[in-house]
DNA sequence: GGACAACGACCAGGATCCGCACGGCGTGCG
DNA sequence: CGCACGCCGTGCGGATCCTGGTCGTTGTCC
């Protein structure tokens, strides 16, 4: 990785979704511009100026997947992340032949920064993860969303599975149920963090079924723990 | 860290909370500017001249998230940590958005420094914290809530370990209890000091239960200090 | 040294908050 | 149409927080 985090082009019409997107991503330790239109995105993405584009696939002046046809036609090779709402399927045909990937609208920041990643690791910038989490006798691999308590496979669901990777991306650290909430649900959930109990509520019976300790601990009035039993 | 501290925009219309800001900011070694709505935010916050602008969501001229927009629009990239409502979902979601961070009201002013620290941190104006605090025998995790003497676990709750990070912040200085209240406490509180005596008890108690020197000394009339007996 | 006042320690009880389980409802998919 | 899943409301039980009071200790003044 560049010292100073890979380049990215945020193109979105609608300021809030683009200020989510590049916070989220500056966050990361991305350095982000933002362009409010399809022609001014145009006009600043000059060959080699990006390491990626996110382009939102409706935008009034120029369709995103327009604007990247004529980025590939001027040269520019970047690789290209669409944003699409959820239930465009046509959005996604067409976005898939010229996009690396694309996320949909409404999105979570894990997922909108775990795409963002990848795409850039297949490309060449960023060192393949293990896309192996481990934890004590947990391990669960990302990409083929498995996981595993001492050997003995367990099965989650999307949500649940999301948790519990968002918990052993900071394994000890006590994780404030409202952090959880943030992260793994999109930015259009508006229930109160309750959901998160209820989430971690599921995905400790499963993995405790199996036997073994208790691995998430509640800190009453601070939020959830990944660790081992003290003694 | 620069060597008169960061300098800080806090942009509240309430006095008083701007003014608990200011005053809590300032004792921290921060440099200082109140505006007192969004218009006189936009104003003085030219590009370059602050390190972190602190912006309430509710304001009556201008809501902070546009506040927010139009900085980002006129090229000022400063870091923002928002206040919010607790209750207040959209703010929430808006605020995560463009904030690098965000405080719900009522705040206590550890929180407060806290999240100021931590966004700067990221910024990479101040080195990260070991997250461990350490005085004679005691040792202090923050980020995983977990509290040792002579490296026997001892279980706090949320409140206790506040109070007693408090004072490990601040080890050998007597401490005053208006200090400790002001600082643990959220502003809304309306309970006397006494309470701190009542939580310097449960501290004292399972501090000391585990054997070991009596570690938090009463100095009549001032206040506690966190330190080992003379001999 | 003794009496008194101020201060602080600690306890006990009640109010409140929090965590959690359960069940229902809507939705999307096979 | 039935099932799996995600979301949300409700209610219980218990941990936690706070208050008020009592008792002990310290300092001060005579």
């Amino acid at each position: 990785m560049s010292p100073e985090g890979e380049r990215i082009l945020v193109v979105d019409d609608e300021p809030f979704i683009a200020d989510l997107l590049a916070a989220a991503l500056r966050f990361e330790g991305f350095q982000v511009e933002v362009a409010g239109s399809g022609r001014e995105a145009l006009q600043v993405a000059t060959p080699g100026r990006y390491d990626l584009v996110m382009l939102d696939v409706m935008m009034p002046d120029l369709e995103g997947t327009e604007v990247c046809r004529r980025l590939r036609e001027s040269g520019v090779a970047v690789p290209v992340v669409f944003l699409t709402a959820r239930d465009s399927t046509e959005d996604k045909v067409y976005g898939l032949g010229m996009a690396d990937d694309y996320v949909t609208k409404p999105f979570s920041l894990e997922e909108l920064v775990a795409r963002v990643r990848a795409v850039l690791r297949r490309a060449g910038y960023e060192s393949p993860d293990a896309a192996e989490l481990r934890y004590a006798d947990l391990v669960m691999s990302v990409d083929t969303h498995e996981v595993w308590r001492d050997g003995r496979s367990i099965e989650l669901t999307a949500t649940e599975f999301r948790v519990l990777q968002y918990l052993l991306e900071h394994p000890r650290r006590v994780v404030p149920k409202s952090e959880i909430l943030d992260h793994v649900w999109d930015y259009s959930f508006e229930g109160d963090a309750s959901i998160v109990e209820t989430y971690i509520s599921y995905i400790r019976k499963k993995l405790d079924e199996s036997g073994g300790p208790p691995l998430i601990h509640t800190v009453r009035g601070v939020g959830y723990s990944l660790r081992v039993p003290k003694e």
